[in-house]
RNA sequence: GCGCCCGUAGCUCAGAAGGACAGAGCGGCGGACUUCUAAUCCGCGGGUCGCAGGUUCGAAUCCUGCCGGGCGCGCCA
């Protein structure tokens, strides 16, 4: 359908040629506001009026002869309307057998191409993940989902920081104030992550008055640092743990990585000290030997563009006491990332799914895998660390041998945040700053948040209520898929529908609706789809290929579409192939107009997945889901298929039906909303 | 102080790279289930697109200034 607007736009650019002598690049497809004005717009006789010094109504008017006179494949006629629009009406029957044959073209078959990593979900693996690491793991997964339907090779990963202060504050907790180690650690019972959740905020209040404490933390960091000692030991438990957790809450929704990278083994496998022998050669990295930063070895950013205006631009990468920041390591591991070092690297397998996907992570020891080298990349991170991110792009193009800048994408995105009315119900103590703010940010280290397991189980439990109302027959293995699943729409839906630079602020209640624009609204789209296929299956023993496919072979109509399927022709007085000039007839009909809404939302599939991916936007994709159901829905309303007695009006509406429900579960499966067999 | 983001209906948000009467969901009011499932649909009410200038044939959209809100600017991550 893309190129027909762009063989429209390209028979506008002769016209204008061919009529003024002036050449203008391919013009601008609109989208006109009204279905009276025709499929697409065209301003260009605006635009080329005013410069030109000639009346824009003239110009079109010209245009549009010259446009009537010669044919455009997939225009019926053309029109003028208001100041100097050029109005393109197109020949529905054509475009909607163009439709049905461009339905199964889309689906990317092989991956090929650059490799393309996405990395995201990134928690601190020192508690459970809450609603924002959520909003976080979900945006990630719908990227990396596009980009695959998008037929790019995608590497997901998770990089873990099991080195920081995150985790030794909890492996503190553990040790000096429960008495712990290593193997008791490891046989406390789950959720792991919950306990661990309790304790951080018990340990980060006491650090503020126990010294001794904060003593501590300096022997655990550097134990950790170093990866010896039973703080270590105790260390590498709880990430293990906690990860295993985290991949069990993400699994739950459907959301997978190929690998776990950790922060450690940057470090002992010598892949910083690689990248810090790179950058040291290079001018951007120099040794301080006096004032604040005396002692540390500073990243160069004064007269980087971005940080011109800050008092002191330039970065800490190497602490005085010879230890590697946190920027440090992102740094080497981006590098890696990105093929400008070698890989140290070998793998272990670290879990399966049920499905057969293997989650591997980086070590010293296993087998060579081809990870990493990557041409591109995204970082789902939280516009909170654009500073730090920015950094880390500087540090990245300037490796680059080829000097390429646009190698590393920072997919950036605002918080999630509580409202007042949440954080209320949830027992959340506000502080006298919190009381007058729109909303209350969340926080690991002061426990306010509301873990991702917490709201799925909410979900989940409200979904069986709704199932088992409407549903009370349905057996008790269905009833659990189901409420799951629904539960799985609801979360995603809800953490996609705002765009990237809206700050959510979450409220239950809104989360835990089930109707209007949600994830399950989509579903019950869905599942109405398919149960009129179901019918149609019992009640005239036709399949729902079987029923296009004849719609479809009368002459002209499938215009190459279903062009494999064999003619099957369903039984007398259900259903007959349909000429092209019968199905413009239906949709030129005035009170189908619905019917052709929808044949052109459909058409925009593929525009909408270019949008989303170019601006990194699933919203776009989740919007759109919603408006197909919306459509669906009102259709579904006024249009019966099988009761419908006019076999050419029943005809048309399988055929949207039949593309609708192929987009709609499309759209799904980018958003990992699963769709049920029944609601 | 500097930087980035946001300000659209009572509430929560869209607005497809400047276009033709500003849209959706929720909430409110009123309707539609012997019909392919009412988690649905239909109707009604509701907006000086924060304010002021500017660019343009045309601005919610681009530019400048102001007001209001959020976030960021560590030898933390």
């Amino acid at each position: 359908m893309t190129d027909l607007r762009m063989t429209v736009a390209a028979a506008v650019q002769d016209a204008v040629a061919a009529v003024t002598g002036e050449r203008i690049p391919l013009p601008h497809v609109g989208d006109p506001p009204r279905p009276e004005f025709g499929d697409l717009a065209f301003a260009v006789a605006l635009e080329l009026g005013h410069k030109l010094g000639r009346p824009p109504r003239q110009l079109a008017e010209e245009l549009i002869a010259y446009l009537t006179e010669h044919d455009t494949e997939g225009v019926q006629r053309w029109e003028i309307a208001g100041p100097g629009f050029l109005n393109a009406f197109f020949d529905r029957g054509f475009v909607l057998g163009r439709l049905m044959g461009s339905l199964h073209q889309s689906v990317s078959e092989t991956a090929q191409g650059p490799k393309v990593v996405v990395e995201h979900t990134s928690i601190n693996p020192n508690k459970a993940a809450h609603i924002g690491h959520l909003r976080n793991s979900i945006l990630g997964d719908s990227l990396a989902r596009l980009l695959r339907h998008q037929g790019v090779p995608v590497e997901v990963h998770n990089y873990i920081d099991d080195t920081g202060v995150q985790v030794a504050d909890v492996v503190l907790g553990l040790v000096d104030l429960r008495g712990l180690d290593a193997e008791a650690v490891r046989s406390m019972p789950d959720p792991f992550d919950y306990a661990c959740w309790d304790l951080y905020t018990e340990v980060t209040a006491r650090l503020e008055s126990d010294e001794r404490l904060a003593a501590r933390r300096h022997d655990v960091l550097v134990s950790l640092e170093r990866g010896e000692g039973t703080d270590a030991e105790v260390g590498a438990v709880v990430v293990e743990r906690i990860i295993r957790r985290h991949l069990e809450t993400m699994a739950r929704l459907g959301i997978e990585y190929d690998l776990l990278v950790h922060e450690g083994d940057i470090v002992s496998m010598d892949l910083w000290s690689t990248a810090f022998e790179r950058l040291k050669a290079s001018e951007h990295v120099y040794f301080s030997e006096e004032g604040k930063h005396s002692g540390c070895w500073m990243m160069r950013l004064s007269g980087v563009s971005g940080f011109e205006d800050l008092e002191e631009p330039d970065k800490v990468l190497v602490r005085s006491n010879g230890a590697a920041t946190y920027v440090a390591k992102d740094i080497a591991y981006h590098m890696w990332r990105y093929g400008e070092l070698d890989n140290p690297f070998l793998y272990r397998k670290f879990s399966e799914s049920e499905a057969g996907h293997i989650t591997w992570q980086s070590g010293a020891e296993g087998e060579k895998m081809p990870f990493g080298d990557a041409d591109h990349g995204f970082s789902v991170i939280d516009v909170r660390q654009a500073y730090l991110q920015s950094i880390v792009a500087v540090a990245v193009a300037s490796m680059d041998p080829d000097g390429r800048t646009d190698r590393h994408t920072h997919f950036d995105y605002e918080m999630v945040a509580l409202t007042p009315r949440t954080a209320k119900a949830l027992g959340i103590p506000l502080t006298s700053d919190d009381q007058g703010r729109p909303f209350v940010e969340m926080s690991g280290r002061r426990g306010v948040g509301v873990k991702a397991d917490d709201l799925l189980n909410v979900l989940r439990d409200r979904a069986r209520d709704e199932v088992m109302e409407r549903n009370p027959d349905l057996p008790e293995g269905e009833l659990k898929t189901l409420a799951l699943q629904i539960a799985i729409a609801a979360a995603r839906y809800f953490l996609v529908k705002f765009t990237r630079k809206t700050v959510i602020a979450f409220d239950l209640e809104d989360a835990l609706n089930f109707e209007g624009e949600t994830g399950p609204y989509l579903q019950y789209a869905a599942v109405r789809t398919g149960s009129i296929f179901e019918r149609m299956q019992d009640d005239w023993g036709v399949s729902v290929e079987e029923a296009v496919s004849t719609v479809l072979s009368g002459p002209g109509a499938g215009s190459g579409a279903f062009s494999g399927a064999e003619r099957v022709v369903a039984a007398d007085g259900e259903l007959e192939p349909l000429s092209l000039d019968q199905l413009r007839d239906v949709l030129g009909e005035k009170e189908n107009d619905t019917l052709w809404d929808l044949a052109l939302q459909l058409a925009r599939f593929d525009r909408v997945v270019d949008l989303a991916v170019q601006s990194a936007e699933v919203s776009v994709i989740a919007k759109y889901a919603f408006t197909l159901a919306q459509e669906f829905n009102r259709l579904y309303h006024k249009y019966p298929i099988l009761q419908e007695e006019d076999l050419t009006e029943r005809g048309v509406r399988l055929l949207l039906a039949y593309a609708l429900r192929h987009r709609l579960r499309q759209a799904m499966s980018l958003l990992g909303i699963p769709v049920p067999e029944r609601m």
